[in-house]
DNA sequence: TACTGATCATCAGTATAAATATTATATCAA
DNA sequence: TTGATATAATATTTATACTGATGATCAGTA
C-alpha cells in the first residue's frame, strides 16, 4: 500500500493549496483583488511590451485556454488593454495599462510577504535549498506537462 | 522587481502542474479513468470504512464542498456507496465497493510509476530530501490553507 | 494560384478548488 | 423543552486547468 502523504503527488497538491492561500490572505489584506494566476500574467506582460496570449502563456507555463480568461478578466479589471496585431491578424497584442503597472507596484510588498509566509517553517538555508531541488525536479520533468515551460517566446521555424 | 520563476508559489504551481501530468498520463496507460483527487479519496475511503464525507475531506486536507463532487462521481462510477448515517441523519456513511477495491489494487503500480516520474530529474538521495523539506514546509504552514490536514477526524467537543 | 501544415484564439465539456448561502439535523445550555 | 449554536451536505458563483474541436490566418511550397 503506497503511503500517500508522503508522495510527492500528494505534497505538491498540499504546497500548492497553501501557496494560493497565502497568496489571497497577503494580497486581501493589502485590499488588492488579484489571484496567484493574474499577478503572474500581469507581473510577466510588464516585462514582454506587446506580446500575445499564446506567448505569454507560454512564458508562465500555462495552458492557452486557461490563459485565455486570465488575460479576459484582466482586461474587465481595465489592467490590460488587448487589440488585434498588425502583423498577425491571428493574433492579439497585449499591454499592460497605467492601472495595472500601478497596481503591480504597490502590491508587490504583500506578494513578497506571502512567498515568505509559505517556507516560514524552514530556515533560510533549508529554504533555499528546497527551491533549488524544486527547480531541479522541475527542469527534469517539465516536458510531462501541456504546457511546458519554454525559456523564451516560442521560435518561428 | 520580483524573480518570478523561483518563487515558492509560482514553483508550487509548477510542481502541482506536473503532478498531475503525471498522473493522468500514467493511469491513463494503464486503461483507466481516474483523476489524482478522486485516487486518494478512494484509497483513503479503504483504509477508513464508513467515514462521513466531512471526515474524509479533513484526512486528505480537502475543501468540504469539493469532496462532494469528487464523491459524485465515484459514486456514478460505482466505485463507492453513500448511505445516511444511524446515528447522525445529517451525515452520509462512505463505504468502498468490492469494484472500487478491485480498481485500488490494479492502478497502484502506475500510481507509484507517476510518482517516479515526476522526481526524475532527481537521485534518489535528493529526492528523498526534497520530500523532506517539502514535508516541514507543509507541517510549518499548514495553518494557512482553508483545509488544513488534520491528524484524524475531527474532534468533538 | 491552390494546397499543406502550423499557429492563434476561442468554444464546449469535465474536473478541481474555494467562498458563500441554504437547508436539515444535532447538540448544548438555560 | 426551548432556543442558540454547531455541523453535514448541497447549491451557487468564480477561477483555474486541461482535452478536443473549430475557424481564421499565416508561411511555405508545388
Amino acid at each position: 500500500m503506497i503511503d500517500l502523504f508522503n508522495t510527492p503527488g500528494h505534497m505538491a497538491r498540499r504546497f500548492q493549496q497553501i501557496a494560493v492561500a497565502a497568496f489571497q490572505l497577503e494580497v486581501e489584506r493589502g485590499g488588492f483583488d488579484l489571484t496567484p494566476v493574474q499577478y503572474v500574467a500581469l507581473a510577466t506582460l510588464a516585462l514582454h511590451k506587446g506580446i500575445d496570449q499564446a506567448s505569454l502563456a507560454a512564458l508562465i507555463a500555462h495552458d492557452r485556454t486557461t490563459m485565455g480568461g486570465v488575460i479576459d478578466r484582466l482586461e474587465s479589471k481595465g489592467l490590460l488593454s488587448r487589440r488585434i496585431s498588425d502583423q498577425d491578424r491571428r493574433a492579439r497584442e497585449l499591454e499592460i495599462t497605467p492601472a495595472g503597472r500601478q497596481l503591480l507596484k504597490k502590491i508587490e510588498p504583500y506578494v513578497q510577504k506571502a512567498q515568505d509566509d509559505m517556507l516560514c517553517g524552514l530556515s533560510k538555508t533549508e529554504a533555499r535549498h528546497l527551491l533549488t531541488l524544486l527547480g531541479k525536479a522541475l527542469a527534469g520533468a517539465n516536458d510531462l506537462s501541456r504546457a511546458p515551460l519554454k525559456a523564451s517566446a516560442p521560435m518561428r521555424k
